[in-house]
DNA sequence: GTCTATAGCTGGATAGAC
DNA sequence: GTCTATCCAGCTATAGAC
């Protein structure tokens, strides 16, 4: 094995590490030598890979997080409807609980109250996810009733926001978690029936929305 | 001032000081020594009248929801229409972002992972809010044709999760945050439109929903 | 009840051998 | 590049004086 191959599986086993011991054990329960126990290396070597540890944190949230948003990149573009939308939001939800991404950047977001550096990884990670659904909700909506209500970009981020806090409560009490993520998707299917009204319930309504939106 | 009133006093500052820390550093800024100097009071007390920090936290997380809680009491038993939950819940957010409440419950939620006697004090104190946002919820849809697919036990948790979501959310990326929380203002818009509609477009929502829900 | 002092541990980070 | 050894700051928790 080459040097540059050593170092190369030596950066991702600490990435790794570091998103396992933000999945285990949250964001209090990280520090170097948990990071490198979890990673199989040396301590030592975090500082001279990454600098810090909180820059580990950083590059292993974007690294991980461009990873899955990756992994969703055709079905995002392939959706177009309201329905197909919900479907992926459900697919997503369960593969991504699997995966830990939501959960790893919730808790990021919670580290990153008072940190600027985390806040700033955070961000940028966040973003990627927020640009995905942003495109989504910018073709769907303009073909929706729902279009003259809510713009993509707040809708995206308070959904993406939404399945921050509903992985977060997931931790501490699931039951809940799966109750409340059920309610969400029924609201979800009453915006798709609002959707397929026929043309005059939905002139109607487009012309109660557009009043409404003024008030 | 008696023996029991300083007891009393020590253990309120103690209490004061933990939640204020948290607002301020997050749970990973949270140890005896930092909390012991925001509240003005020596380390060792905190071991001497909770026994833990975690304990404290606990103690001091249940306490400054009830008394939040408490201050709507009268608010949430007068709202029994989609318009003033809107309004209630705008102005719950406003006021609890000033008082920190749902962000110290998003930061214990996060602390919750991994750390079971911190799960279940987060778990208590949460349930103090759910409760209330679910019998108003309740009360409002069972009058609504949103009441054929919502049930109030999830939607509550929903709603109380992107609460909390959002508020996480801020502390990384204000703006972000602001649109979100528009963007879910003018959802509830959407809903309470769907609520005014008149009788015949009503019953002819409904039955479509009631086949929704079948679905 | 409250304080000082301290034991014992874990944390980030670096120096220097290999 | 990786490892061992180590410094020192900060942490929880307790003992004991007041």
């Amino acid at each position: 094995m080459t040097k540059d191959a050593r170092t190369a599986e030596t950066r991702r086993r600490l990435m790794d590490g570091a998103i396992e011991t933000i999945r285990a054990q949250g964001i209090s329960g990280v520090s170097a030598r948990s990071i490198a126990n979890t990673a199989g290396v040396n301590q030592a070597l975090i500082f001279y890979h990454f600098g810090s540890v909180d820059e580990l944190l950083g590059a292993a949230c974007l690294v991980s997080t461009q990873n899955r948003v990756a992994a969703y990149q055709d079905r995002f573009a392939n959706t177009d409807n309201l329905r197909d939308l919900l479907n992926l939001g459900r697919a997503l939800q369960h593969e991504e609980r699997a995966a830990g991404n939501v959960t790893v950047l919730a808790q990021m977001l919670a580290g990153a109250q008072g940190d600027p550096k985390l806040a700033e990884a955070t961000r940028t990670a966040l973003a990627l996810w927020v640009a995905e659904i942003e495109l989504v909700l910018h073709r769907i909506l303009a073909a929706s009733p729902i279009g003259e209500l809510a713009e993509p970009r707040g809708l995206a981020r308070a959904v993406a926001a939404s399945f921050i806090g509903i992985e977060l409560w997931a931790a501490a009490d699931p039951r809940g978690a799966e109750d409340g993520l059920a309610a969400l998707e029924q609201l979800a299917v009453l915006a798709e029936v609002v959707d397929n009204l026929g043309p005059v319930a939905r002139r109607a309504l487009k012309a109660k929305l557009r009043g409404a939106s003024k008030a």
